[in-house]
DNA sequence: ACACTAACCTGCAAGC
DNA sequence: TGCTTGCAGGTTAGTG
């Protein structure tokens, strides 16, 4: 799946082709997503405009004008907007109609997840933290948070209930990009490793978002170009690899079931 | 509080 | 040419 970047070139997707168009049908292809997708989805969305788009976490908010659409995409979930006569693709699971155009939402592992919602007090939405692009996602923020906690920093900024939407491709670059070795607990990180960190984190993200999210596999965007950030991946994927800081090997380690790809000698 | 497991799935690459 | 194994962007829920 897609990270935030990808999630976030999704959303600016959709604005574009979307934006104030009215729903004329529903079709379940798939119901059985993540989380079943019940069957008043569809009366529920129907004759429906979309005023706008909004994104919470990795969360897309379609803003009707009755209630929200809240879709997750998972790990491999994909969004298309397409001609209607355009031939369905296998795993295409969710189909909005418009009067000139079709949505379908293709998941091959199905870990997505479709709710409607008349508001957005839902529990999916209600314990996450703070966006990493806000002003509010600061060092004394993660500092305080941290105090106490004993884990690790990796899963320390990738527990969504602290900052959302950091996942395990982005953790590992910015904790690459700060010289910090993601086996150290959180508690044990200074201020102002925090703020490094935190800028970090920022700086990764809004760069993939500017390059269109980063393709692995099976993401591409809504218009069916993909992204292109994976070449500026320092230690993503590059296990054995030199390092293009120290030319030392980028290791591969597992945390929390999680691959973590790191540099041993750049960051301590 | 934390780590670990299992759960939800398909696809792909590597190894035999 | 299979067949089997392990791994993949996420996240929740349950256990110890």
């Amino acid at each position: 799946m897609p990270e935030l970047p990808e999630v976030e070139t999704t959303k600016n997707g959709l604005v574009k082709l979307l934006s104030n168009k009215r729903i004329t049908r529903v079709e379940i292809r798939n119901p059985n997503l993540r989380w079943r997708v019940v069957d008043s989805i569809k009366s529920d969305l129907n004759n429906r405009t979309i005023q706008s788009f909004s994104r919470r976490g990795k969360y897309i908010l379609f803003n009707l004008d009755k209630g929200y659409l809240m879709i997750h995409l998972g790990m491999s979930g994909k969004i298309n907007v397409l001609d209607i006569n355009e031939p369905l693709k296998k795993h295409d699971h969710f189909i909005l109609y418009f009067k000139n155009e079709v949505m379908r939402f293709n998941d091959p592992r199905r870990f997505g997840s479709i709710f409607y919602l008349k508001d957005l007090s839902h529990k999916l939405l209600n314990n996450l933290g703070v966006e990493p692009l806000d002003e509010s996602f600061h060092e004394n923020y993660l500092f305080e948070y941290s105090r106490n906690k004993t884990q690790n920093v990796k899963a320390f900024i990738m527990d969504s209930k602290v900052v959302v939407g950091v996942g395990n491709i982005y953790a590992c670059e910015s904790l690459f990009k700060t010289g910090i070795n993601p086996r150290t607990k959180a508690n044990k990180i200074s201020k102002q490793r925090y703020l490094n960190l935190t800028e970090n984190i920022k700086k990764v993200l809004t760069k993939a978002i500017k390059a269109g999210g980063t393709t692995l596999q099976d993401f591409a965007r809504v218009d069916g170009k993909p992204g292109y950030f994976s070449q500026e991946l320092s230690v993503y994927g590059r296990e054995d690899k030199n390092c293009f800081s120290c030319n030392g090997k980028i290791r591969r380690i597992f945390q929390n079931q999680r691959s973590t790809f790191y540099c041993p000698k750049c960051q301590k």
